[in-house]
DNA sequence: AATGAAATTATTGCGGT
DNA sequence: ACCGCAATAATTTCATT
């Protein structure tokens, strides 16, 4: 995002090399190089940012702690596996009480082939990250566990010809 | 995905043990280890699969070199890197020429805050999500990058509230 | 392809600064 | 907090099956 100097809002940081939630620029740049290669040991990391493995060592673990870094993962390519197809599905939910959408909201992430499940604002409720083996895999997906389910109003799929990620990569 | 007995496509694998894209049952296994967690030993992945650890390394290193898996990365909370917002845009190309959906595809990604960008079918062509740091850096965003683009018909931006990733990502 | 054993390299705890 | 060092552990190569 670009600075703003004019926004309201938390003040600029003063201090130097203290970024926000109380990051320095080592934490900063330990955390974007373990975006790009979750892999990079820690030796090459404590030499990339210029301080001793045994203190990168450190550092890691504190950012682990802290929730910085939630964890790693394999970047997989799911056609690979048998599932060459992907989809978002905007869903709508009838009954717009707070029981159903936490019912659906925990019921979701389970199903087979969910990527994520996004709650967001506007004309949908949720938007559906899905893989799937074939088109009609795809379909009995949304007939069996979205249409089906009597909290849906509505569930529109849009498949998805491509999806790049960002680099350095984050969520997916 | 459910299975699907009468659905048309690909004949189902005979052969025991070999599952699609040439996988077999340990592979499968060590590719869902690793989306779980990244950064397991190969140690630790070698005895959860029951085979030697020279043979594991063989196996995850022939994993990344056909593709299956293509990196690893740091799962990052972003509100801890200054960056608390999330929203997904939906986006309509005014033009459908090649030449500026091609030009639009290639610029998104390297754009400040952006996590992926999804090609889809359907009413719009791309699905943006995209991180921000304040309501008023969205704001800039969508201005600057997306509504001043004589490429952008239309730009519709949805809140992210909630974000959960299934776990693990890729289908079992 | 898979393995065990050996060599190399990385991780990790700790005492000192 | 950071670092160097020493001990432990993991990775990687390679000869063999």
């Amino acid at each position: 995002m670009p600075k703003d100097r004019r926004s309201p809002g938390p003040a600029p940081r003063a201090v130097p090399g203290t970024t926000p939630g109380g990051l320095d620029e080592v934490d900063r740049e330990l955390v974007r190089l373990l975006t790009v290669d979750g892999r990079m040991p820690n030796n090459a990391l404590a030499e990339a940012t210029g301080i001793a493995p045994s203190t990168c060592l450190t550092r890691v673990r504190s950012l682990r702690e802290r929730g910085v870094i939630r964890g790693f993962h394999a970047d997989v390519d799911l056609g690979a596996l048998g599932q060459p197809l992907q989809a978002l599905i905007a869903i709508r939910i009838s009954t717009h009480s707070r029981d159903e959408i936490d019912r659906f909201r925990a019921k979701v992430p389970a199903l087979p082939g969910v990527l994520s499940l996004f709650h967001v604002s506007g004309a949908n409720d949720y938007l559906l990250h899905v893989s799937a083996a074939s088109p009609d895999a795809l379909r009995e997906f949304v007939l069996d566990h979205l249409t089906a389910d009597p909290a849906v109003a509505h569930a529109e799929t849009s498949l998805i010809f491509e999806h790049v990620r960002a680099t350095p990569a984050a969520p997916v």
